[in-house]
DNA sequence: CCTACCGATCGGTAGG
DNA sequence: CCTACCGATCGGTAGG
């Protein structure tokens, strides 16, 4: 029982100082940022962040890592789904809108910062990324091959796709402008529709 | 005569400064890329560094603006030619991948560190920035007006175009594997007419 | 372009 | 969680 109640205590201080860091971090890069800002804006004295986290690049690696995982469990959770192409490219996109809508600072750090992680962690990073590219790459290869998207170079598709949900980072961290299903309905139509006006119609197969 | 040689010098000697502080800003950051790194790599000492450039702040300044000039000096051609709609999406495309692959290192830095930037600097960046989107959102409000382009919000329709061509500053770091016309190719195709296979007639107006 | 140097700040530790 | 502290490194300058 003390030991719960002590864990919980020590869990939320140390979810504060990765809060506020990530917020740092963000404004300042990694190598920007100093231990003396984020002990401040915590409101305890440098030394003591030491009870709490390993390091600064402790810090870094827990940022990276949190987002990493909520990437990964939401793709392959949607992609093992009985859905079809459009829908799983729709299911996506309000992935990756939820992630940024939900981690505002911390979001940017993982696309911006993991760069600074080294050895272990950044080989271990790496390979999320690796994962996680590849998981879309099979998607989109086997539904071009199925006539579902148009004929393309996978990984150009890939690019492209993951590359233009990245406004989204930036977009939710002053104040939602739009809501968020506006934005999911508009991003669907541009990037399954494209972004030219013309009239369509759906090959029967 | 004496004067044009000696300003020559000058000259190269600045932008071997320039060329090999923005390999170091993009990998380690502007933060983390020290004076003494920069020095090393161009073969001098560190106050040496400063008999040509002010300060640490004017290389970054000086990264940025040459890229952001190129970049309002490109679209600037583009918006003004007489092309139509498509064409012009196409040659806008054309200019984000000829850049990126001219400018492998400074585009990152241009992309990533302008944030640290400070003052009189800083707002001129913000400028340039704001010019180059407000200049595309009215080319995007009035090709949707005109009906050239898909009923939507022109700033989701721009955030996600722009933010769809930034993994090319990216992909030419390595090695070009692909012929940046092959990729000019695919992606008009996948911007314009979206990511799913289906038929399309283009309305006779 | 170099030698020599400076005050400020860095991440982190000792010890309580 | 704090006081006190350390060696390393930072951007930049004086002077030649």
């Amino acid at each position: 029982m003390t030991i719960d109640i002590m864990k919980t205590v020590e869990f939320s201080r140390r979810d504060h100082i990765l809060k506020e860091a990530a917020g740092i971090i963000r404004t300042q890069g990694y190598a920007g940022a100093s231990m003396r800002d984020i002990a401040n804006a915590v409101g305890i004295e440098v030394s003591s962040l030491y009870n709490h986290i390993k390091s600064k690049h402790d810090i870094l690696a827990s940022i990276c890592f949190s987002i990493g995982e909520e990437y990964i469990q939401g793709l392959d959770a949607i992609l093992s789904n009985t859905l079809d192409c459009r829908q799983k490219i729709e299911a996506i996109i309000s992935l990756h809108i939820s992630l940024a809508a939900a981690h505002k600072d911390s979001m940017q750090v993982f696309e911006e910062e993991w760069k600074h992680l080294r050895d272990d962690d950044l080989s271990r990073f790496r390979s999320m990324r690796a994962y996680y590219e590849r998981q879309l790459l099979g998607f989109f290869a086997e539904n071009i091959q199925a006539g579902h998207l148009r004929e393309s170079s996978p990984e150009i598709a890939l690019y492209t796709f993951l590359s233009s949900l990245k406004w989204l980072n930036f977009y939710f961290k002053d104040n939602k402008k739009k809501n968020a299903d506006i934005i999911r309905h508009h991003l669907v139509q541009i990037l399954c529709d494209g972004l030219i006006k013309e009239t369509k119609r759906t090959i029967v197969s």
